[in-house]
DNA sequence: GAACTTTTGG
DNA sequence: TTCACACATTCTT
DNA sequence: GAATGTGTGTCTCCAAAAGTTCTT
């Protein structure tokens, strides 16, 4: 672990609005101009602590909580913040509410004891009792004589959270991934950015993509919600308009979530409404509450509508399905479909509640051989080795922060095309026979970067050196090739175990312990497997 | 004061 | 924010 | 037994400090 500045804090936060202050100066508005440019002729202790209340959480902090050994002459510190707008101190301004959880249980007690409350009666409250107390106490009179330090509340604080998004262009990330990368937790592959790239246009895509992360956060915050309360929301982000390209699928999901909470408690026609809303990612849904809401036929049509043009092979499987699933409740002719029977085992071993099945199985194969429980970490794993090139070049649009472990249209249609990648099994299958070497350079050099599918502690030499003794070439370009044609399709669904028995050759294994049975993404996976010739089979584990 | 959760900071 | 599993309920045969 | 829906565990970095709750 590397040792960081004291006031590696400071230096992130300058280093964050810089680059978003000399990249989108174009877009900022008066307000977040001014809030850099006056940030920056602030003394430097004032600096350091306004940039430590912004790491914290809530925006009211009492003073006596802001003790920093590097941080001197607070109270100046703090007055020069407030003359300049970035701290306010008026208690006047506080809800008694706000302000309730600054001070402990017992903080609260002393203060109290002034006002001739019994201590001992008070102490058997719960904290959330003792709070609602305060607040019938001080309903006709006022609480702030109690107070005697000052109780500073941040300001400005919504900038911070623009500049996070128009840095790393989503909301997830913040501050703490700088900290994260400098003592060494996360290493981020070190891509180019030469041909940068603007994640947002102007300044109204900016605020609308500002607005649409409210109303989630809103949605997601709150439980329980009625139909009418869920249409509002609909109605809002639908309100929304002129969104950048990489927000609309954040916004559809959000709609997508909205119309599913609809459809739970029931509501079908505004779920259906919803549903419609979501463009597309949500087709399965509607057929589904369509056909809960009586209108097997609308549900129908939409399914050969899916079936001629489907999203992804797991809206074609389930268009297919529902369609003859349909067609029986309308009594219209069905075709009776193929389906994939993988072969299955049967083992028996001993329960035990220190082990998953998975792992139990793992260790019964391993005593017949040299077995792995690996699941997604290992072919898709390869997979990015192999390819760590293309993911990682400097593609327009795709890097525009030094935090990414992926390219931002890593799950986009074009994404191969645009790297001039063909998607075939001739080039595929040469592609991996010449590129050995580019695979183990990565595996050496790029050990514990951060990059898509991968998690390193699975991806040993041993483990590698005898999938490449047992797998052929040919059939890992395959896997390959499949994965690439749909990544976020096909990226899970791996079998559980990998295993190479002492008497040579190499066996899939997904485990399926008692009540468990296999989900559509394993099943096309073994499908797939079957079809290339790589032994796949089901364990079925019975407990003895 | 043990056992637990939440917050903090590098 | 993910995937896979466990478990409960309902449908289908 | 299949299909469907919901909830859970394990991850997201980790250790120390602060705060709460409940037991002895
Ligand atoms: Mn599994
Ligand atoms: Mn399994």
């Amino acid at each position: 672990m590397k040792e960081l500045p004291d006031n590696y804090y400071y230096l992130n936060f300058c280093e964050m609005v810089r680059f978003v202050h000399d990249s989108y100066s174009h877009l900022l508005n008066d307000r977040e101009l001014a809030f850099w440019n006056i940030f920056r002729e602030l003394p430097y202790n004032s600096k350091l602590l306004y940039v430590r209340m912004l790491t914290r959480k809530g925006e009211l902090f009492r003073l006596s909580k802001l003790n920093y050994s590097e941080i001197e002459k607070i109270s100046e510190t703090y007055h020069f913040l407030a003359d300049c707008g970035f701290v306010s101190y008026d208690l006047r301004h506080y809800s008694l509410n706000e302000v309730l959880h600054l001070f402990t249980k017992n903080e609260w007690i002393l203060l109290l004891q002034k006002k001739k409350c019994c201590t001992k009666e008070l102490k058997k409250l719960k904290r959330s009792e003792l709070d609602s107390f305060i607040i019938t106490l001080f309903k006709d009179h006022d609480w702030r004589e109690l107070i005697q330090e000052p109780i500073l509340k941040i300001l400005n604080q919504d900038i911070l959270n623009t500049f996070q998004i128009l840095y790393f262009g989503n909301s997830i990330q913040s501050l703490t991934d700088f900290v994260l990368r400098d003592i060494g937790i996360s290493t981020f592959e070190s891509y180019d950015m030469n041909s940068l790239h603007c994640l947002f246009n102007d300044r109204f895509s900016l605020d609308q993509t500002l607005k649409f992360y409210k109303i989630r956060d809103q949605f997601l915050e709150s439980s329980s919600l009625s139909s009418k309360e869920l249409l509002s929301y609909l109605n809002k982000l639908n309100d929304l308009s002129g969104l950048p390209k990489h927000i609309l699928p954040k916004v559809n999901k959000c709609k997508y979530s909205i119309s599913r909470e609809l459809e739970r408690i029931k509501d079908f026609d505004n779920a259906i409404l919803g549903y419609g809303l979501a463009e597309g990612i949500s087709r399965e849904r509607l057929v589904r509450t369509l056909d809960k809401n009586k209108q097997a036929e609308k549900g129908l049509s939409l399914c050969e509508e899916i079936i001629q043009d489907p999203l992804n092979i797991e809206e074609l499987e389930f268009a297919i399905f529902f369609k003859n699933k349909l067609a029986k409740k309308l009594s219209l002719p069905t075709l009776s479909a193929e389906v994939f029977k993988p072969l299955q085992t049967t083992i028996n071993i001993h329960k035990n509640e220190e082990f998953s099945v998975e792992l139990a199985s793992a260790a019964y194969f391993d005593t017949l051989g040299n077995c792995y429980y690996v699941e997604n970490s290992l072919f898709a794993p390869m997979f990015t080795l192999f390819f760590w090139d293309f993911i990682f070049c400097d593609v327009p649009g795709a890097f525009t922060n030094p935090f990414q472990y992926r390219p931002h249209d890593f799950y986009e249609h074009d994404f191969w095309a645009k790297r001039n990648v063909q998607l075939n099994i001739d080039w595929f299958k040469a592609y991996v026979h010449n590129n050995l070497n580019k695979f183990w350079y990565n595996w050496t050099t790029k050990k514990n970067t951060l990059a898509p599918f991968i998690y390193w502690p699975v991806l040993t030499k041993e483990l590698l050196d005898q999938v490449f003794l047992n797998i052929s070439h040919t059939k890992l370009a395959h896997i390959f090739l499949h994965l690439a044609k749909d990544m976020r399709g096909n990226k899970s669904g791996f079998p559980d175990l990998i295993f190479f028995p002492n008497k040579g050759g190499v066996k899939l294994f997904e485990v399926k312990g008692p009540g468990d049975s296999l989900q559509k993404n394993q099943k096309r996976w073994l499908s797939f497997f079957e079809g290339i010739e790589l032994n796949a089979e089901v364990v079925n584990v019975r407990w003895c």
